[in-house]
DNA sequence: GCTGACCTCCGTAAACTCGG
DNA sequence: CCGAGTTTACGGAGGTCAGC
């Protein structure tokens, strides 16, 4: 078996942090070590205690075994043709990212929320995650179809970074770091508006219904609050949650 | 067990490079 | 010039090991 050098591991943890949009700077704050330190690590000079690499992990929004495994990659969008469609028809369907929705949603969502101090990047992927399983729930289709990875700080929408930073290339959204009760928080602003008419009315009710529910709460009590739902609670850690595990949540979840 | 020499690792500060 | 990142120099902390 191929181990990745340190010096892979430094630039896979370069490169995840310049996608999160983080500077050598605000990362080592993260992690409370010193810029050069992280600068050190990056170029695989400086070695990495399990300690120190846990906290990169969380902090990065991967898990530790996909940081070190040997197919790693940043993970890209893939504008979804026309011409797959024909293979759906599965029972359980396997999700399929809708690009465009998902970008609708999420703009909606940050309209709706705006002004909310509390909605920084962790409520927001916790709204998505229940607008998501909610509506599967409910209705037995994907809403945007990303996948959600269990990692320590809650459900992670795959592919969000580069989804993110394509919208904000092309400015629809913008992204700035501010602090929360003394915390760094990372907020997004939508610079354009949602268009509706990508949302049919019971989509955009189960998202109204969840940002009523969850906008107002704090992210570690929205974080108390998911870590009990069924689909999180029966996936391992790292692992993509399957939407199937929906129907199994229990009150007040179902 | 203690001590001193030596070594490695890491943090800090400052200087430096490079691009906008 | 400024900001981000890199390099360099220095020093502290802690481990190892021989010699006592």
């Amino acid at each position: 078996m191929k181990t990745i050098t340190q010096k892979e591991l430094g630039i896979r943890i370069s490169e995840l942090r310049k996608s999160k949009g983080y500077s050598q700077d605000e990362l080592a704050k993260l992690l409370e070590m010193s810029r050069p330190s992280l600068t050190q690590i990056e170029l695989g000079n400086r070695n990495l205690s399990v300690i120190e690499l846990k906290k990169i992990a969380d902090n990065l929004s991967v898990s530790i075994d996909k940081l070190l495994s040997k197919d790693f990659q940043i993970e890209t969008i893939n504008i979804p043709s026309n011409d797959d469609n024909f293979k759906e028809e599965l029972r359980i369907s396997i999700p399929k990212l809708k690009v465009d929705k998902f970008k609708d949603i999420l703009l909606y969502i940050l309209e709706k929320c705006a002004g909310k101090p509390n909605v920084g990047e962790t409520l927001l992927y916790k709204l998505l995650y229940f607008s998501d399983f909610n509506y599967y729930e409910i209705y037995e289709e994907h809403l945007t179809g990303a996948e959600y990875r269990k990692l320590p700080f809650g459900p992670v929408p795959q592919k969000i970074d580069s989804i993110i930073n394509q919208m904000i290339e092309d400015k629809m959204i913008a992204r700035f770091k501010t602090e929360y009760h003394g915390y760094p928080q990372t907020r997004y602003i939508p610079l354009i508006k949602p268009n509706l008419k990508n949302l049919i009315a019971s989509e955009k009710d189960v998202i109204d219904k969840v940002i009523d529910q969850y906008s107002d709460w704090s992210a570690s009590a929205i974080s108390d609050y998911s870590h009990k739902d069924m689909p999180w609670l029966a996936s391992k850690e790292g692992e993509v949650i399957d939407y199937e595990l929906a129907f199994y949540r229990e009150y007040p979840y179902s």
